[in-house]
DNA sequence: GTGAAAGCGCTAACAC
DNA sequence: GTGTTAGCGCTTTCAC
């Protein structure tokens, strides 16, 4: 190994000959030091590796510049907020401190970690926390969820699913279907979408059908499988998300169900998946990108404690229908 | 907001009626209280909301127990890592501080991240940094690689594909199999996997044939649409990963193309995906859970300076065949 | 531009 | 068991 021991601020001043208070104004971007003297500093710095340490930074800075963000492993849609909340904070004085929560670690465990790393504000993908744990382990810390409602103080983005399925179900029905099926999911996130689906049907006079499925491509081929085999498949189907919508695709599929001739399919999500180019899955979107960058706006606002008396809380961006269709060709019975 | 400023170890003490150093001691699991005290203390810190600063107990403590992870998002198998990480420092003094890398940042962000919060170590999920990049950044950090080669003093952690692939042309060969591709993908992690699957071949005695795909789905779906219509399809393919492989399934089966009476297809990663009860994909697994146990072995190995002199810097397991058949009847042309 | 000094929240050694 | 103290690396104020 290299050295032992980082070198420090005060290593860079000794190095370039310069106080520790200059170098400290120079890494901070703050006036008072000549252009020439910061291009010294910063070249000495390079060169025997000195990093700011971010830690004692913010100790020593009352005002905490870090957002927690728990999500989870392994969902698309939370990567897809990271990346949208990185790139809002890129550039900045700001950071994200990340903490994963998975079948192996709980929610609870992130949150807790990110409250001890002195985050200013936290951000919870997808947050299940009930709400006296929330206020245990996060009380002083402000807290904001998305795509799943928080509690009283918290502020919350999610998607409002109602445009979305009356657009979807509007499209089918146009194409002339009146069995149109939802393939809903356990959990509490699922309420709001079955309700926008029920409420888009009744639109229509049409009877609700919910049939049980999940989030993954198994639980869609499942139903699909269930549905075949008892012979009360729909002549339409939108499935909870694109990954359960998929499913039910590559079941029919390898079982000689033509889609969409014998069965149309619609997903949630208008994922990465749903725009494979064979795939051409049709697709209620949410506008993942805007609910991100509320939520770290929001977040933001909590840091700089600029809160102001009436910031709204919970905020529902509408979903949309991308209307796709395959462009390979479909297997024939 | 609740109250301002979160409360330090001085307010517990003081509510507590203790000293601020007792107080320390108990957080600690340090000898010096009785049990009894132990227990109001905790108590009293549990009903004011106190939560012990990491920073402030990470900046005092000479040695950091902080390690840092970079991984990148929307990678399942990145996901999977995590997951063993975190359970590897479960119930421990030691922390996992997170940084992710994506389309809009960079692996050199994210590990500059990692050294700003002076991690004792950090481990990388699939590095591509250069090596006088990595010297730069992380000078005086150790760094520990995992999925691809490290240049020189790091250790690094990663699949050896030899007798996976060995296993599964033997296998392919051994269903009467002689035509058989690999799809690759463009890439330095590639090339150790194309090597493997040369020198199988060549055991056989077989003329390999490597067609470009990558590592996605449509990828995958890309290569079979460009196969079947030069009428070029191999008996037998190898994805370059599952979701390669998955990719030229869904695209054969669309068309017609029966798997695997027409087209056998093996996979790589022996993903959650190859999983599905109705796909029934063949692959060749990696050990991930045991790869992400040895890197965090040794980055447990760097943080208590137990660095033996001859410590292993390249190590790479065996990857291995597993073999699944589609529990779902086949598309019929 | 410099140097000194205090303090963020915590730990660890020491004397009581 | 308690209180005191110094210091981790940084920021910020103040006099020079």
């Amino acid at each position: 190994m290299t050295s032992n021991r980082r070198p420090t601020m005060r290593d860079v001043a000794e190095a370039a000959g310069v106080s520790p208070a200059l170098v400290s104004i120079i890494f901070r971007n703050a006036p008072g030091a000549s252009e020439q003297t910061r291009q010294h500093v910063r070249d000495v710095a390079q060169r025997i590796g000195y990093v700011r340490d971010e830690r004692a930074r913010v100790l020593r800075n009352q005002r905490s510049t870090d957002i927690g963000v728990s999500f989870q492993t392994n969902q698309v849609f939370h990567s897809l907020l990271l990346d949208t909340l990185y790139e809002g904070v890129e550039d900045s004085e700001y950071n994200l401190v990340l903490s994963a929560h998975s079948p192996n670690r709980s929610e609870a465990t992130a949150l807790g970690s990110l409250v001890s790393y002195r985050c200013g504000a936290v951000i919870l993908l997808g947050p299940a926390l009930g709400r006296e744990m929330l206020e245990r382990l996060a009380a002083g810390t402000p807290v904001i969820g998305v795509a799943e409602e928080l509690p009283a103080p918290h502020a919350w983005f999610a998607t409002d699913d109602g445009p979305g399925f009356r657009d979807a179900i509007t499209h089918l029905v146009g194409l002339g279907h009146r069995d149109i099926a939802f393939a809903t999911s356990p959990g509490a996130g699922a309420q709001r979408r079955e309700a926008s689906y029920r409420a888009a049907m009744a639109e229509h006079g049409l009877a609700a059908r919910i049939e049980a499925a999940g989030m993954t491509e198994d639980d869609g081929a499942r139903l699909a499988q269930r549905l075949l085999e008892a012979g009360s498949l729909p002549t339409a189907i939108i499935g909870f998300n694109d990954r359960c919508a998929l499913g039910i695709i590559d079941y029919c599929l390898r079982c000689g169900t033509r889609v969409p001739e014998d069965l149309s399919v619609v997903g949630v999500d208008d994922s990465e998946v749903s725009r494979r180019f064979y795939a051409g899955l049709t697709s209620i979107a949410q506008d993942t990108r805007r609910i991100g960058r509320l939520a770290l706006e929001r977040a933001l606002v909590e840091l700089r404690d600029e809160v102001a008396d009436e910031e709204p809380r919970g905020v529902q961006l509408p979903s949309s229908l991308v209307i796709r269709s395959s462009t390979a060709p479909t297997a024939r019975g």
